[in-house]
DNA sequence: CGGGATCCGATTAGATACTG
DNA sequence: CAGTATCTAATCGGATCCCG
């Protein structure tokens, strides 16, 4: 986490482990709010998939962005990553317990999401014409 | 949202209304993830609250980053923003009906980090070991 | 096929200075 | 007090090339 903010939490007189998990805690929901994660971890709920497929079915991810997030998810202990010993490689990636739970509780914030997006345009439009 | 997504989506074939929420989710998402959000919300929570106060609260949030946050939070209703015609001036912030929705919504998410943060940690030992 | 390495433009956000 | 304006450092992410 930031060494900033961890000298600022100390310095206001936060517990030590207490800061720790307010930087985990930043840290993962950074993981969820970023552009791709949300998109792989949906497309990886309907079951096992490999590197290729991912990139077709995750629309408009490059090719680093792919790897990077795969890797930080397989960091996390999120997805299980699987090379086949063949030739042509094949890869398979797959959520793991965690990976599933996770999605599960994010699944809870996209439905809160899509509850309320109309009273969120409708605010922002009225806000707009105002400016 | 993003256009180039939009075209994406639109080339696979999905609807559009269907696109827009995609890109609102995203959207939203990615506003409960970034560096303050949460943080603001989470004071914002136990009750109005002046600009300054904010600003003393927050640990590390810069008038620049502080103002922003809470202008979006404020065009997408889930703020309101009191300008009391006093000298010196005072203004309150203070969540929404909508606000302290999300607000509970995104707390599920925290407790799911909470509960499993020791999990993540392990997994990110394990895996920076092996490299 | 499944990436890693590098370059570079775009976006982000902190520091600082200033204002109604 | 509650911001805005400007400049700049750092980060992010896409494009491209290359490799086992």
């Amino acid at each position: 986490m930031d060494a900033v903010l961890r000298a600022e939490l100390t310095a206001q007189g936060v517990a030590p482990d207490c800061v720790e998990t307010i930087g985990l805690v930043r840290d993962v929901l950074a993981r969820v709010g970023d552009k791709w994660t949300v998109l792989i971890i949906t497309e990886l709920a309907s079951g096992p998939m490999r590197y290729t497929t991912l990139h077709e079915k995750v629309p408009g991810i490059s090719q680093r962005m792919l790897s990077h997030t795969l890797r930080t998810l397989h960091r996390d202990g999120l997805i299980t990553r699987t090379a086949f010993p063949e030739v042509p490689p094949r890869v398979e990636y797959e959520l793991t317990a965690l990976g599933r739970s996770l999605a599960q509780a994010v699944d809870h914030l996209v439905v809160w999401i899509r509850t309320h997006q109309s009273a969120i345009v409708d605010n922002r439009d009225t806000f707009d014409i105002g400016n």
